[in-house]
DNA sequence: GGGGGAAGGACCA
DNA sequence: TTCCTGGTCCTTCCCCC
């Protein structure tokens, strides 16, 4: 087992600074030339030195469980089995197929929404973000390997043609709104995981979507000042008409059968409509076709019995599609069984390792080696193994309750005058004293944290017999973990390059009445350089 | 042995 | 020249009762 983990330190590069094609759109493309470029760009960076300890970390983690693994006895594994067995059972007695739930998310988000509004960009490979950090790519510039989280100086030696867009929140936000009214149509309870996902039940939507007339699942094709059509992707067709939005995506081949397109018998201003089915498959449809209406933006979706399912299925027609899977276990079953582990949501670059160095790369397996994973994992860690191989995830979605923290961090360029670093600390504690009172929160923990020039992240942590809200307050408690880690390497300075704040939930009085409030952890992150 | 706090990490978008 | 930000949850260690 040992040779395995040599074999992958030798195998080039670190896995966690390689390309990472199972994003969509990064198919078939030159892995080894985007690979050595990346290396090229990065090795000998303090970033890279501190990656490459990270790595040696996991690896030694690795090594550990395999010890254990070693000393494993028929009789452990046994008792393990029936544990995983009854377990098993428990879990299948209460599967619930039931539900219909749907995850939506936009492609290339925030990049479709630069395009959509600079179409001279539709043509070039183009990311949102700045030169050290991109936030998304298009379709574009994901064939030269350009993808999410790659700093944008490695994006250029990758792409040199690369358009780089500073990110527009505000208008993100915008945008997101409006396709959260329609998501509101089919589930007013849904869940928003961020600007541009989100997971929802239709179950009852598609209740009394069964009885409804044509009238109402019919949709008009929005119209351009002159009142024809603008172009929109229609499945499985051809663009009827040239309009003013672009299409930013064909659709995906995959996600053919398609609603009618007809003349509207009435006529109108307009002239096509769109007619949908009442089907699960159709309601989705249609949410799209609304959303490319609404927006000019597509969105792909999964159709799942829970969330875990819906979510895998939404990646799988990506970009402009959807993917169904059915309601039943069997359907469940084979779905699962080629899942590579990575797809599902939860287990990242870490766990995929772990689990790969036990051979388990799929679902299959993950389920055939459960025994051994009960004894070598957390019991919280091995049940949601156990879920992840039974194709068993939530199937009610439910909207997050209190927040449990709230933090603010900035990174900078070296910081080494202490005067610098305990005004940039004041500053930080404004800031989050500001957001706490936006929500009227008050936090009992403050944290203070720290990375240095060398990326090494410290955190720093004191809790205070009640909460606290006011920018004095948090100072307070943030100035002295600050002063106690620059005495800490004194005489040699704290070489900083992030600094950040914290603050967890109470027991507030609010217009006189009491309400049940999280006492926050407070994060306050500055960047030093330790020596 | 359990609860709470502190520190560090995994993971997500 | 440049490798983010703001969350949640989990694990491990330690102390105290």
């Amino acid at each position: 087992k040992r040779h395995l983990l040599e074999g992958d330190r030798f195998s080039g590069f670190l896995s966690r600074m390689a390309l990472n094609d199972n994003k969509a759109g990064m198919e078939g493309l030159d892995r080894d030339k985007i690979n050595k470029i990346i290396m090229k760009f990065s090795k000998g960076s303090r970033f890279y030195e501190n990656e490459m300890k990270k790595e040696q970390q996991v690896n030694q983690r690795i090594e550990r469980m395999m010890l254990q693994k070693a000393h494993i006895t028929e009789q452990q594994l046994s008792k393990a089995q029936t544990q995983v067995e009854n377990m098993t059972f428990d879990l299948e007695r209460v599967r619930d197929l039931s539900r219909v739930i749907v995850h939506v998310d936009m492609d290339a988000f925030y990049a479709a929404v630069e395009t959509r509004d600079c179409p001279d960009l539709k043509d070039k490979p183009m990311a949102v973000g700045s030169m050290s950090m991109l936030t998304t790519s298009n379709y574009h510039a994901r064939k030269f390997g350009v993808r999410a989280a790659m700093p944008g100086f490695i994006a250029k030696k990758l792409c040199p043609n690369l358009v780089i867009v500073p990110t527009n929140f505000d208008k993100y936000r915008a945008v997101s709104a409006e396709v959260q009214e329609i998501f509101a149509d089919y589930d007013p309870h849904f869940l928003p995981m961020s600007l541009d996902e989100a997971y929802l039940d239709i179950s009852e939507h598609l209740e009394q979507r069964r009885v409804w007339p044509e009238a109402l699942r019919t949709h008009r094709l929005r119209t351009n000042d002159t009142g024809t059509a603008t172009s929109v992707s229609v499945p499985g067709q051809e663009s009827t008409v040239e309009g003013l939005s672009p299409v930013l995506f064909e659709d995906s081949p995959s996600s053919s059968s398609c609603p009618f397109l007809q003349d509207a018998p009435g006529g109108g201003a307009g002239g096509d409509v769109m007619v949908f089915g009442t089907c699960a498959e159709e309601a989705v449809r249609e949410m799209r076709f609304r959303i490319e209406q609404k927006t000019s933006l597509t969105a792909s979706a999964g159709i799942a019995p829970n969330m875990m399912l819906a979510k895998v299925c939404s990646d799988k027609n990506k970009p402009n599609g959807q993917y169904r899977l059915p309601s039943n276990r069997q359907a469940v079953m084979v779905f699962i069984q080629d899942l590579p582990v990575r797809k599902v949501s939860g287990i990242g670059n870490v766990t995929e390792k772990m689990l790969g160095a036990l051979g388990i790369t799929s679902c299959i397996h993950l389920g055939q080696e459960m025994a051994l994973l009960a004894l070598l994992f957390s019991e919280t860690a091995w049940h949601h193994f156990l879920e992840i191989s039974l194709g068993l995830g939530s199937t009610h979605i439910e909207r997050d309750g209190e927040r449990k923290s709230m933090s603010t961090e900035r990174t900078f360029g070296e910081m080494v005058a202490l005067e610098e670093q305990f005004s940039l600390c004041r500053q930080l504690c404004q800031d989050l004293a500001q957001d706490l009172q936006k929500e009227a929160l008050r936090g009992k923990t403050v944290t203070l944290k720290l990375k240095n020039v060398n990326f090494e992240v410290k955190t720093r942590a004191w809790t205070l017999p009640c909460a606290v809200a006011t920018s004095d307050e948090l100072f307070a408690v943030a100035k002295d973990l600050l002063k106690t880690e620059i005495d800490n390497v004194s005489p040699q300075p704290l070489r900083l390059r992030l600094m950040g704040n914290l603050n967890l939930p109470s027991l507030t009085g609010l217009n006189g009445v009491y309400h049940w409030k999280k006492i926050l952890n407070i994060t306050f992150n500055v960047c030093c350089i330790y020596q």
